[in-house]
DNA sequence: ACGTAATAAGTATTTACAATACCACTTATC
DNA sequence: GATAAGTGGTATTGTAAATACTTATTACGT
């Protein structure tokens, strides 16, 4: 059972941009606390940004910012999105997968129940019950002066 | 979110074999019905066998037969065998991971709550519940007598 | 009873594919 | 002109699966 990384990039994102909501943050500054590539993070925050969780701003000054309030963002819906398409088992993605008992299989419904459970449990938290303060956070590396 | 192909391959096996608890059902038959290499089924079904939850025998007359009746076996039980050693996120996994908050990030134990929600709804079911009858399986290729 | 053939699980190695991530480049905004 | 998002392509990694081979057990003919 996993999410992926998209999802889990996703979360530690808004999980720090819940810390400061109204701050636009770069990828470049994000991607680097997370050691990532900043184009990689870039494609992580544009389903981000389609799914209306944050808007984004080019140019000097630019960056990621929380579209909604903290508050109103449920774990559930996030993972909803950045887990789109992502069928638990082969069975539940296509109509023309290769389980030769759909229709019959009783084990289908189990699983998309404790799916559900699954996304239910999360919605009982939101972006502010998860926010990282920035006081929290690991010191930067000291940019060196030049 | 998504289940390894073991475990999707593992619960099918067991529905399959939980129709008919005391025969013993041969790789080969299992794969066949699954349109799957009959070797790689054999892993999940030693993997079955060291939880418990099937009995193998080789030769003549052997094959895999489940283990408890297939009342005692709950669909969480099965999960939790087959998908062990899947973290849900990275953080998840070793202690060696990349995440630099560990100890102060509030998202992991949310997660690990909607986990074992999800688990939790699994239990509810035993593999009783989900047995595919034979009547019911979509025929098999007659075999032509020499 | 014994030896042999057939059945079936178990093991090792390799291959294919998709998810992940990076790099080079483009476009927009201040 | 500097900053920062967006895009396309490519490499890498890990999972999934197949192929080829080995070992164990039963059944059957003599």
């Amino acid at each position: 059972m996993r999410l992926t990384s998209f999802t889990d990039f996703g979360l530690r994102a808004l999980m720090r941009m819940a810390s400061d909501p109204h701050r636009a943050f770069s990828t470049a500054e994000l991607a680097d606390e997370f050691a990532l590539s900043r184009n990689h993070l870039t494609k992580i925050m544009q389903r981000l940004a389609e799914g209306g969780f944050v808007t984004t701003r080019r140019g000097s000054g630019g960056g990621a910012t929380l579209a909604p309030s903290p508050e109103s963002i449920s774990l559930g819906d996030v993972v909803r999105l950045l887990e789109a398409g992502q069928p638990l088992v082969e069975c539940f993605a296509t109509r023309e997968n290769s389980c030769n008992i759909t229709g019959r299989c009783r084990l289908k419904a189990r699983l998309r129940s404790a799916e559900a459970a699954f996304l239910a449990d999360l919605d009982r938290s939101t972006l502010a019950d998860i926010a990282l303060p920035i006081s929290q956070m690991p010191q930067p590396a000291t940019p060196v002066p030049a």
